[in-house]
DNA sequence: CTGCGACCTGGAGTGCACTCCAGGTCAACT
DNA sequence: AGTTGACCTGGAGTGCACTCCAGGTCGCAG
């Protein structure tokens, strides 16, 4: 399993050492091996994961989410049905926002041609 | 003209009180029209364009983007030119965002799909 | 053995976008 | 005339998500 020092990880997960420190302070990713002395030692599936949650932040999805979907993970008393539950409704929110993403889009389109028509008249 | 007092144009657009004097104080939207003793009175007009505005924000446009939009819009200087094209730019990051969002959307579906399916199992 | 650079910690600081507050004014109702 | 409620101002406070910092440790190159 390939391993990564802390400045490899913040390399390829796009996050700073700060931020890396920040979400593991946080419980957004496991426990991080450490050398003998004290040293963070990334291994792959941290990093994959962490990738996953850039993916989520992207996605619009606050702090406190992914730690609720943490814990949901961590204590899976009575298998990882909430898990599932609680990405099916992050889904269905994205969704939403894709969604408004569209209506701004378009109103956008509408004052594009708006002003590339009318382009010198004060007002209609 | 139909005109609303501050509490109407509140509910109109869908901002609070206090959001609407401080998107005014930032100048995202013109002068206000005042009553002799100082209250607010806004237009048909001003309620629009802050309506345009939360759909921007929406978007996920910052304060600062739509202060650069109202410069644009309030010096002319050379015709609305600048306007389109900031309004441009603007769109084709909110493609980016939306294609954003949607590999967040694909990497969901694969992780609840995951769990679906290998429900009880450790690790691979 | 001395530097150097990468890393460690806890805690303070930053920027954004609001949101709240105290203290005051005004118009209308009773 | 007094009370109420919507509104005014400038400025302080909040929550989020980082980001920076001081002061210290470790391992290796020269």
């Amino acid at each position: 399993m390939t391993t990564y020092a802390p400045a490899e990880a913040s390399e390829r997960t796009g996050l700073s050492l700060d931020t890396l420190r920040y979400y593991e302070r946080l419980g957004l990713f496991g426990p991080v091996r450490r050398t003998s002395a004290g040293r963070r030692v990334y291994s792959d599936h941290d990093v994959a994961w962490v990738g996953l949650l850039v993916c989520l932040r992207n996605a619009g999805l606050g702090i406190s989410d992914l730690q609720r979907l943490m814990g949901r993970l961590r204590d899976r008393s009575g298998g990882p049905t909430g898990v599932v539950e609680l990405l099916e409704e992050h889904r269905s929110r994205l969704h939403g926002e894709i969604a408004k993403m569209n209506v701004a889009l378009d109103v956008l389109d509408d004052k594009i041609a708006h002003y590339r028509g009318a382009a010198d008249q004060s007002k209609k």
